[in-house]
DNA sequence: CGATGCTGGATTGGATCCGATATCGGTGAT
DNA sequence: ATCACCGATATCGGATCCAATCCAGCATCG
């Protein structure tokens, strides 16, 4: 009884596609190709993008086209504050949800992320065990919310552990996860949100020393009007 | 240059419509009868149904139809959960924003909200209070979910204040607005975001003493297969 | 030489038409 | 009498076609 729709479908791998940065922030998206590829009309790829821009990844402008979303410096802050916030407010509530079968799930995953051998795949690693941490409890908006907000980042948390350094990077990130973790398992929800929140502000503050991230490259994004 | 799409506007429409209970939850939504009233074929409206479900206004079953989504006591209950979060956080980045001018336009509102007729005006003339208080910083995302967040709850708001004892409700509404206000206008943003997240978490424990709000009161709700 | 106006092509937005699917009522068998 | 099966109809999902809009390149003029 899933939605097998076109646009639901086309929705889900396009954000794969800009999730992953297979199509970066401020490439134009033509329906026509999407259709074309995707063996559709361009009516469901109309939806897929009015979709996509409920979320965030695409950015609409009427009659004119449609573009990845670019993240400036200061709302990619906003999002780092946003997930400080919810985040910790999820893990409480799944916190009650977790059994002993699910702590060693979580110790495997977290030697996974370690284990991880490219950037790409510690950044899927690394997501694995946050959404394993915070699984559980049927909070399908917070949820959602959350999952949301990593999308809209995903690209630029890949950018960031490109930099020299990102070996010291990992490093903290591995044992910010074991303080998470050690938490989670003493059943200490306040210790383990503190943990949570502390995780995340550490990579806000990665973040804010990296504003060259943002720079500007791609071509002509809308919005931008040089006097 | 605005998104003059019908799309928009009939979205723009209908999420009033639903907000404001014209069309309450559970309610079936078929696409001819919306397309017809707005002079609009059935393309564009449901491009507008595909907007609506993701704020979680409208829930879609693939081949079968759209309905207003309802809310049950948990997903109203983790709603305000994440406003208590959220909304201070905002509240926090608007307070630098704010000028002396402002806080004279603040004051106008709260008694603005004292003074509401009825019981819709109330709920309208609050919500107005809350956005002025957090308007202010370019934050985009973070101001669109805690507007999502209203939406999702405004129809339930309504109801809570029905029962009896909403005299008292609204007394101590207009009280914390009072504490958030004055906090605000002292520049302590610790005790701004307090006061809110108070106010809000005051709201919630109100809700959560009148789960009768969300008996199943409409016929047909997709996804309860009783056996 | 630079700025401005115009026109053709590319692209989006919308309407109509067609096929697919679920729902609902009726019919028959147990 | 109840349940299973089955067809008619309403409704949804998608494709194709047409109109409206925007953009780029070129010509024209100051």
């Amino acid at each position: 009884m899933h939605d097998n729709a076109a646009s639901t479908r086309v929705a889900a791998e396009l954000r794969a596609r800009i999730i992953d940065g297979v199509i970066p922030p401020g490439t134009r998206i033509r329906q026509e190709e999407i259709a074309e590829e995707f063996g559709v009309s361009r009516v469901p790829v109309r939806e897929t993008l009015r979709i996509l821009e409920s979320f965030g990844l695409v950015t609409l402008v009427a009659s004119t086209g449609a573009w990845v979303s670019t993240l400036d410096f200061d709302e990619c802050r906003e999002i780092y504050l946003m997930r400080e916030r919810l985040e910790p407010l999820l893990l409480g509530l799944a916190m009650p949800t977790h059994t002993p079968e699910s702590f060693g799930e979580f110790e495997r995953l977290a030697q996974h992320v370690e284990a991880a051998p490219t950037k790409a795949e510690f950044l899927h690693r690394d997501r694995d065990f946050h959404r394993a941490l915070l699984a559980g409890p049927p909070t399908k908006r917070l949820r959602d919310t959350v999952d949301h907000l990593w999308d809209l980042t995903h690209y630029y948390r890949r950018q960031l552990l490109q930099p020299e350094g990102s070996a010291r990077r990992r490093e903290d990130i591995v044992a910010e996860h074991q303080m998470i973790l050690r938490a989670v398992m003493d059943g200490d929800p306040e210790s383990a949100e503190a943990a949570l929140a502390f995780h995340i502000r550490h990579t806000r503050k990665l973040v804010e020393r990296h504003p060259e991230i943002f720079a500007q490259s791609c071509e002509d994004i809308p919005g931008t009007l040089p006097t």
